[in-house]
RNA sequence: GGUCCCGUAGCUCAAUUGGCUAGAGCAAUCGCCUUACACGCGAUAGGUUAACGGUUCGAGCCCGUUCGGGACCACCA
């Protein structure tokens, strides 16, 4: 006898590693282009290098890397491509948190290649962690291809991709309001900004109207002045104010036409415009704008980005108010002779942060008598997604990425439907992913290949799953604004842009345009780089030139993932065979932020598609349905789950609960032990692991038996020498690998986890497993029975391992030694492979109507059986003798298989066929259309309540059978094989009535 | 303010285009250490599918209204 080779317990930390370890030494997880099969690939979403990776993470990738081993057994050439971001803003920022906390420094105590380099030391250090992670979490990437996303490489794609669009003039520079964020001090992108919502005030400000010819009196005289009443809810921008705007519509509008106010603190005067910007105020309205306004708008065209529109439309000046720390400053784009005519009070203000100067302009107003009065207001505010400080509208300068604009060198015309967004611009490009515009042939489907590659058919062609995030996507896009590229952080990719004070009058080849691109604006050259030439830059140095100081957006770079991983601007065999990707993977925070961008970036520099499918996962939260945090201390860490659950326990839970729900919730515990989060949902996975590993123990016990080794080989094709069992579990297995082909292609991960689940736990261990006990001791059966055996296990391993890979992996090299040769001719194909890793993944064979018809049959009478021992307390041991009323059709099987049924009902069959009479003083009940006698049996009380309780079951279901027959609409309008099934189920419900003798 | 989604057993989630008695897991109840597995086995109970109305032979699913929850976008008077 055989050795299993499987010790008694699972555990998951010997499996796992030894799994591992194999994979890595043999290299499975590399894909070569020129490899066979066609190309399958997907790109990591690269997670950011600011900290180890959590449960979300573990989702995500757990997600990939189902289907990376699915589509590597399917024989595709499969290649994961994995890596990290550096993630500009968010690095930067842990890395100042913990250089002030160790060293009670800042950022510019260092020079800043001194602090990039910390940050340097921290991404090598969570890489790291990172990778490490993915490994034991078994994601079978191609570590060869690891990537970076300020790596070499990229940088060099980065470099590429901007002078492209800068060439193409889809690159400016421009000065405009951004989102300034005070803490961080850099720009944020309109999606990098959360509202938040405050309990905020309005504040009634007086400005004093001045007459003609009185605008060179200071101070207002405190009879006959007629004031202009402003609402705002931040008063401390009123020093920047530059107008005071009304509704033309407004009745107060021509009386105030042409007037002027002086502004108070600052003593600037101010004219009053018409706007319909302007809410007309009613105190009735809906609107709560309309509620509280006074109908005069204090305009602040440096603060506000509606009171900046206002002021291009009316030609105001702009005057900046605030320092990039957003405390008060007349250092920042404030005349020295408008700032001189404030005096003291104004002066007095200089260097408060803008709450401070919320209080002291509000007080100064006070004092003087012009506050009319202050109103609760609960608004939303814009916050850093980032430092969490409330955003500033700031004036500065930035660099764009125009998204609407028509790129030249494409020759698309017309815009996208229902948009004026025209079709050959970026934002454009984006949309026709999602949905054609018709203005080109859309030829012929191709899923993948070189075809769909090589010519224009990518248009509606990009899959959102599920479906309803296509809207999400769509409405972005349509109402998309100009993307501002330039963070003004250290880390980061610097922006390939020089530029010298004065006009240049270029002498240059030809080929110096390949390299170099220039503008002028505001008396200053500016010339982008194209390559990375560390002479040159150098030279330019020597000769005056300034290298812009601003880093580009974190998503520049990431947007370029699909193609910059695999080598662009080359035009490698990588990108050849895996540009499009197949599948990507993510979460619906970032359809905005990354996903469109590279649908964008990939379809302007390439022509295709970054990917075909999107996967937009649910989002983890715990029981109580809030995000997982560090901050609320209910993240659970992955690695805590992978020891005290095992990472295939914490993947096949992952996988089960990922349905196309928005959010799943998981409920948090702590530990009783490690006194570490953990969930209760991941016992289910490993309740699951364990049972496989025990089922297997089971299998390789019976398969290194005498009896077993002494199969024939022509008994594996032979179906007629099976048993209805093997045939059952056979056509079961089939079933189960449709469905489970099913559920993933359409990322059902639900549905395959539980497909694998109830097939394995309810199919082959509940009921196979237990029937074939005694052939697998008969060495008449043993043989045969093993064959099947051996194949479905090895068939379920095959189907599981995309989910689960250790154990499964772990559990075939067992299967391998034990039973080398396996499979099932025509119905249960295995082809040999030494790792499970790139075994073949089954097809589904031929189902076999019969055997699943008749088997469900002996399932229910073995339940009843199994039912009335409980109900009548027979003790388990007890076995209990039985007879069968049935007809010839279906005594033959029960008679068949007798054994089966005296084994897992614990009973002795007397006496089965049409005549059978019920013995005296028997138990008695209906089932698959039989009549069960269980002598001996008697309770009558018993009896009596189960017979009223199915009675009344079956009166209830005659009376709505008959009810819905009866009704005409229904015979005539509903499918004929749906009536005929309600007439066949009313016959047999009537035919079980009478022989319980229900009245 | 605009758009999208959700509300199903005590909890977490299912239910292919409307069609068998609305299903699982966990928790609960009863009985079992049966020789692969107590991380297990067998059995049981638990639902007016948020509410109301409509379409239909038939509605958890489609339509409308209301209530409750979430997400995305826009919005600092």
């Amino acid at each position: 006898m055989m050795s299993t080779d499987l010790p008694k317990a699972y555990d998951p930390s010997t499996v796992e590693p030894a799994a591992d370890k194999v994979w890595l030494d043999e290299n499975l997880f590399h894909a070569e282009p020129g490899d066979p099969g066609p190309p399958y690939s997907i790109v990591i979403p690269p997670p950011n290098v600011t900290a180890a990776l959590h449960l979300g993470h573990a989702l995500n990738n757990a997600l990939q890397d189902i289907l990376a081993r699915w589509h590597r057994m399917l024989g595709d050439n499969t290649c994961w491509f994995p890596g990290t971001d550096h993630a500009g803003i968010a690095t930067q920022t842990v890395v100042e948190k913990r250089v002030l906390a160790e060293g009670g420094k800042r950022r510019t105590d260092f020079s800043r290649d001194e602090f990039v380099k910390k940050i340097q030391a921290w991404k090598d250090e969570y890489e790291k962690r990172i990778t490490d992670q993915l490994k034991r979490m078994g994601c079978s990437c191609d570590w060869e291809r690891q990537a970076f996303t300020m790596d070499e490489p990229r940088a060099k794609a980065v470099r590429e991709a901007f002078f492209r669009l800068f060439n193409d003039g889809l690159i400016y520079r421009g000065k405009r309001l951004v989102n300034w964020d005070p803490a961080t001090q850099t720009a944020l992108a309109d999606d990098e900004v959360e509202m938040e919502e405050i309990d905020g005030h309005f504040y009634y400000l007086k400005y004093p109207i001045v007459e003609e010819g009185d605008e060179a009196t200071k101070r207002r005289s405190d009879e006959g002045v007629k004031y202009v009443t402003v609402a705002t809810t931040r008063p401390e921008t009123m020093l920047g104010d530059t107008a005071v705007a009304i509704n033309p519509k407004d009745p107060r509008a021509g009386a105030l036409r042409g007037k002027k106010v002086r502004l108070p603190i600052v003593n600037r005067i101010i004219p009053i415009i018409e706007d319909d910007y302007v809410v007309l105020p009613d105190p009735n309205s809906q609107d709560p704008k309309a509620q509280f306004a006074t109908g005069f708008l204090k305009v602040t065209p440096a603060h506000d980005p509606n009171d900046y529109e206002i002021g291009r439309r009316h030609n105001l000046p702009v005057i900046n108010v605030f320092s990039p720390t957003a405390t008060i400053s007349k250092d920042h784009g404030w005349a020295a002779e408008d700032f001189a005519q404030g005096g003291d009070d104004l002066r007095n203000l200089l260097g408060m942060d803008r709450f401070e100067a919320r209080r002291a302009v509000v007080e100064w107003f006070r004092s003087e008598k012009l506050l009319e009065e202050i109103k609760p207001y609960k608004h939303s505010v814009g916050h850093s997604y980032r430092s969490h400080v409330p955003i500033e509208p700031y004036l500065s300068d930035q660099w764009y990425v125009a998204t609407t604009k028509q790129i030249e060198s494409m020759p698309e015309t017309g815009t996208v439907s229902v948009t004026n967004i025209p079709n050959n611009s970026l934002a454009g490009m984006a949309l026709r992913a999602t949905r054609s515009t018709g203005i080109l042939p859309v030829s012929s489907t191709k899923e993948h290949g070189q075809d769909a590659r090589a010519t224009k058919d990518w248009e509606g062609k990009l899959k959102i799953v599920p479906e309803r995030y296509t809207k999400t996507y769509e409405a972005w896009h349509e109402n998309i604004r100009d993307w501002c590229i330039s963070r003004q952080l250290w880390w980061g990719h610097r922006i390939p842009v020089w530029s010298i004070e004065g006009l240049i009058v270029w002498d240059v080849t030809a080929d110096w345009h390949e390299n170099h691109a220039t503008f002028e604006a505001g008396g200053r050259t500016y010339l982008c780089l194209r390559q990375f030439d560390p002479e040159e830059e150098k030279s330019l140095i020597e000769e005056g030139w300034e290298q812009d100081p601003d880093v580009l957006d974190t998503w520049f770079s990431s947007g370029l993932w699909p193609l910059s991983t695999m080598g662009w601007p080359e035009e490698t065999r990588n990108l050849q065979k895996w540009n499009p990707t197949n599948a990507l993977c993510t979460d619906r925070s970032i359809i905005t932020l990354w996903v469109s961008r590279m649908v964008m970036f990939n379809l302007y520099f390439k022509n295709r598609l970054p990917f075909y499918d999107t996967f937009i996962h649910a989002t983890i939260l715990d029981g109580e349905g809030r995000k997982m945090s560090k901050s609320l201390g209910n993240g659970v860490d992955p690695i805590d789950i992978i020891e005290s659950h095992g990472a295939d326990a914490m993947r096949f839970t992952l996988a089960a609960m990922s349905t196309h729900t928005q959010d799943f919730r998981m409920p948090v515990e702590k530990d009783a032990k490690t006194r570490k989060n953990t969930s209760p949902k991941f016992d289910n996975g490993r309740n699951f692991c364990n049972k496989i590993w025990n089922a297997t123990r089971f299998a390789l016990m019976n398969l290194g038996s005498d009896g077993a080794t002494e199969r024939r080989s022509d008994e594996r094709v032979d179906e007629s020498k099976w048993s209805l069992a093997d045939r059952w579990i056979v056509s079961r297995f089939n079933r189960a690998v449709a469905d489970a082909t099913q559920a993933l292609q359409g990322y059902r991960y639900d549905a395959y986890a539980k497909t694998c689940y109830d097939f394995f736990w309810g199919d082959l261990c509940d009921w196979y497993l237990e029937a074939i006990k005694p052939a697998m001791k008969d060495p008449k059966r043993a043989g045969q029975t093993a064959n099947v055996l051996a194949a479905v296990l090895d068939g379920s391993l095959r189907l599981m391992h995309p989910m689960i890979p250790f154990i499964t992996e772990y559990i075939y090299w067992s299967l391998n030694e034990v039973q080398p040769q396996r499979g099932l001719p025509g119905k249960l194909e295995l082809p040999a492979s030494k790792r499970l890793i790139n075994a073949r993944f089954p097809a589904a064979g031929p189902v076999s109507d019969s055997a699943e018809q008749i088997f469900p049959r002996l399932q229910e009478v073995i339940n009843t059986l199994r039912n009335l021992r409980n109900q009548y307390k027979v003790e388990p041991k007890k076995t209990i003798s039985v007879s069968i009323m049935a007809s010839d059709e279906f005594a033959g099987p029960l008679v068949e298989n007798k054994e089966m049924i005296e084994l897992l009902a614990n009973c002795t069959l007397q006496r089965i066929g049409p005549g059978v009479q019920p013995p005296a003083d028997s138990a008695r009940a209906i089932a698959a259309s039989v009549e069960i006698y269980v002598e001996d049996l008697v309770d009558k009380a018993a009896e009596e309540q189960r017979n009223t309780k199915r009675c009344e079951e079956l009166s209830k279901q005659i009376a709505a059978m008959r009810g819905r027959l009866a009704n005409e609409s229904y015979s005539k309008k509903a499918p004929p094989h749906l009536v005929q099934q309600t007439r066949d189920q009313l016959a047999e419900a009537e035919a079980e009535a009478a022989k319980l003798g229900c009245s």
